[in-house]
RNA sequence: CGCGGGAUGGAGCAGCUGGCAGCUCGUCGGGCUCAUAACCCGGAGGUCGUAGGUUCGAAUCCUACUCCCGCAA
């Protein structure tokens, strides 16, 4: 039995560590995970994913605020691991830790590396308007992701993927991955690459100010920051000062010569909006402020909105 | 006690300076049409979130509670 240590966070780790303890070679001798957070209005001080499906398997939880130097990660290392898996913890790892096992420390990416180093690959994949995505096993090292490839996979990003499905897609696909290249890797006969630094790129955090739509770009380029930002925490826009998220929208082949921003088209079925170019799109599900999530067609069911009218400000 | 919006036929909204509950959509029936998800006519459907209070009279004013949502964390 391999002694293997999980580092996780979110549900995205939750079928890899799974796997990790259904697999027959391996023992899941402790996880590591965020601390629980205070989440929602009211405030609930609630677990990670990965804390809660490591408890009802009873292994043992360690949750630093921040891992180096920490009592935590001294216990880590006296358990004296034989590999260690991370798959989106969100932290950094030392590197002390990462050179402690015997067979070292792989990651879990859900990009294809070296594209989308960083905390949010799958966002921008869809954000930058990607085709294609996949995931990376690789090793760690001290700079975030910058590790030799182990392996990759990848999968075709289709107009009706958001960020929702993919990090869904994503995690089945780097679970199923890891399983795969688990064996060579405690034979010792996987091989890795080092990767290319000319294609480096990366997915910082997602910021505040990208969730505020840009009227200006093209209804491509909206349709995809829109995707990018489903399930959570939405995309939105200004109308009469107040907040109006936008959870679907759909390209149309009109074209304009208004002013981006402006409802070039609103009748009992259909609000179109000038973006950016020229380029038109058409809003399918949308939330005022204070209100639920609508169908375009419950909306301007009840709506005070006509052609001509203003997002953004 | 973090800030704020909201609860009205099946859906989305208006009505809220107290006095017959209204609009758009859906639904049902009829008409028009070669035909229709289009158009015209008509109908059904609501104890106005819950409990109490003020009043001759409350969706509307007051009090408490429940639930939903936006922001902030």
């Amino acid at each position: 039995m391999n002694k293997v240590i999980f580092m996780g966070t979110p549900e995205f780790s939750v079928p890899i560590l799974q796997a990790l303890i259904d697999e027959e070679t391996v023992e899941v001798i402790a996880v590591v995970t965020q601390p629980d957070r205070k989440v929602g209005r009211k405030q609930i001080l609630t677990p990670s994913p990965v804390k809660e499906l490591a408890e009802t398997y009873e292994i043992p939880v360690l949750q630093p605020e921040k891992l180096s130097g920490s009592e935590e990660m001294q216990e880590v290392l006296d358990l004296a691991p034989d590999l260690l898996v991370t798959a989106a913890y969100g932290q950094f790892v030392p590197t002390k830790l990462l050179k402690a096992p015997t067979y070292g420390a792989i990651n879990v990416h859900a990009s294809l590396l070296p594209k989308y180093r960083g905390a949010a690959p799958i966002h921008y994949a869809i954000l930058k308007g990607e085709e294609k995505t996949g995931v990376t096993i690789m090793y760690m090292e001290k700079v975030m992701d910058a590790g030799n490839i182990i392996s990759q996979r990848e999968i075709p990003i289709t107009d009706a993927d958001d960020t929702g499905t993919l990090f869904e897609k994503l995690s089945l696909l780097g679970r199923d991955l890891l399983m795969d290249t688990l064996p060579a890797i405690f034979a010792g006969e996987n091989e890795s690459i080092v990767q290319n630094e000319a294609e480096v790129s990366f997915s910082p955090m997602i910021s505040k100010e990208q969730e505020k739509i840009d009227w200006d770009q093209t209804a491509r380029e909206i349709f995809n920051q829109v995707r990018a930002l489903r399930p959570a925490p939405g995309a939105y826009t200004l109308l009469e000062g107040e907040r109006f998220k936008i959870w679907d929208t759909e390209v149309v082949t009109e074209t304009t010569d208004k002013e981006p921003g402006t409802v070039v088209q609103r009748d009992k079925e259909d609000l179109y909006v000038a973006c950016g170019a020229g380029t038109v799109l058409s809003l399918k599900e949308v939330q005022p402020a204070g209100k639920k999530r609508l169908n375009v067609v419950n909306y301007l069911a009840g709506a005070d909105l006509e052609e001509g009218a203003q997002f953004g400000e």
